[in-house]
RNA sequence: GCUCAGGUAGCUCAGUCGGUAGAGCAGGGGACUGAAAAUCCCCGUGUCGGCAGUUCAAUUCUGUCCCUGAGCA
């Protein structure tokens, strides 16, 4: 009946075994995992934003993993475009497109659409942010609640980036934010998605955390940093802005020691979790499965694609 | 043993010229339309170290004891 294609999402806060049930997904049918995390997109960072391995990655195609040099900024927009592309490439190859991650505004952007606000020229950007800067985001929302009363009662004065994005969207096209996502099309994607969700309670989580970083110092996480700042040290530059990544660099230039980095790594990635699980609560038609239980989720997989038959 | 300085929220500390107290961090909940591993919002009763004294009233003043740190012996 339904004609659209059928994709597959596997969501989950980090460390709760996506890469896994995707692998054991693709051991049942022919399929291609394509990222939707907004970290594992970095070249320089494989250990400590856990991209899949090598070994892991040799099982089926990964796509949108490591290709992103730590200079470059990647949006949600830009990944949607990647991702829509990606998706194209693997059912064109017979193959179900499996989308693994925790950005839940990616993956919210890339089903739901995104409103097509063209690109801020990068002088408008700096403008607002110097102004942003000196001023302070109130000063920006107070001047938003006359350009846009209905979407300024939706942010917070304090929120530096929501109020500096309204401005500079303004700015650069004219039309406010309310304009542009109730006027514009949002074209959601044409696709049939399946989303499984891995769950857990944090505080069952958070000691697969701390060992999950544990492993990742053993496997050399702190060379990582250090080849990357060889590369990179602009420790403002996007991809440094990663839980870890700025971590073990206050810990390289001799700010902190390594034990008080893995204390803070561990402590800033336990809150990312709550709030990847915030997120996900509202999420709606998700098929949950604890973590570990990846051939559950090949079943209920399976199980799926076999009514879409009918 | 003596002299200082401290003992206040899970942690670090403010403060109360005497009317039983509040920040940051941690923790909990939430928001989320191009930086999202980001950004931001809401949630604070705790014998104010113990005991006694002064007082209408003590966490605040006084005495004493206990504990911690620094210095002197």
């Amino acid at each position: 009946m339904d004609k659209k294609p059928a994709i597959l999402c596997l969501l989950g806060p980090t460390g709760t075994g996506k890469t896994s049930a995707a692998i054991a997904v693709s051991r049942r049918v022919p399929a291609s995992v394509i990222n939707f995390d907004s970290r594992q997109v970095y070249s320089d960072f494989p250990i400590i934003t856990a991209q899949p391995t090598p070994e892991e990655q040799a099982a089926c195609p990964h796509l949108l993993y490591g290709f992103l040099p730590t200079e470059e900024k990647m949006t949600a927009a830009r990944f949607v475009a990647l991702a829509l592309d990606a998706i194209e490439t693997v059912l064109g190859q017979g193959r179900l497109p499996i989308l693994v991650g925790g950005t839940g505004l990616y993956l919210r952007s890339l089903l739901s659409g995104i409103a097509p606000i063209p690109e801020i020229p990068e002088e408008i950007r700096q403008q607002v942010l110097d102004r942003i800067a000196l001023e302070g985001p109130q000063k920006l929302h107070a001047e938003l609640t006359e350009t846009d009363p209905e979407y300024a009662v939706r942010i917070h004065p304090n929120d530096t980036q929501r109020n500096a994005r309204a401005a500079e969207v303004y700015l650069a096209t004219g039309r406010n934010m309310t304009w542009w996502h109730a006027n514009s099309e949002h074209i959601p994607a044409p696709y049939d998605a399946f989303k499984v969700g891995m769950r857990i309670a944090l505080d069952v989580l958070e000691p697969h955390l701390a060992g999950r970083i544990d492993e990742m110092l053993a496997m050399g996480a702190l060379d990582e940093a250090k080849a990357a700042h060889a590369r990179c040290a602009a420790s403002d530059a996007p991809g440094w802005t990663g839980i870890g990544c700025a971590e073990l660099l206050a810990c390289l230039r001799g700010e902190i020691s390594l034990d008080e980095a893995r204390i803070l790594w561990v402590k800033n990635t336990r809150a990312y979790a709550k709030r990847q699980i915030t997120w996900f609560k509202k999420e709606s038609e998700i098929e949950w499965f604890a973590p570990g239980q990846s051939e559950a989720v090949a079943d209920g997989v399976t199980d799926w694609l076999s009514r879409r038959e009918n």
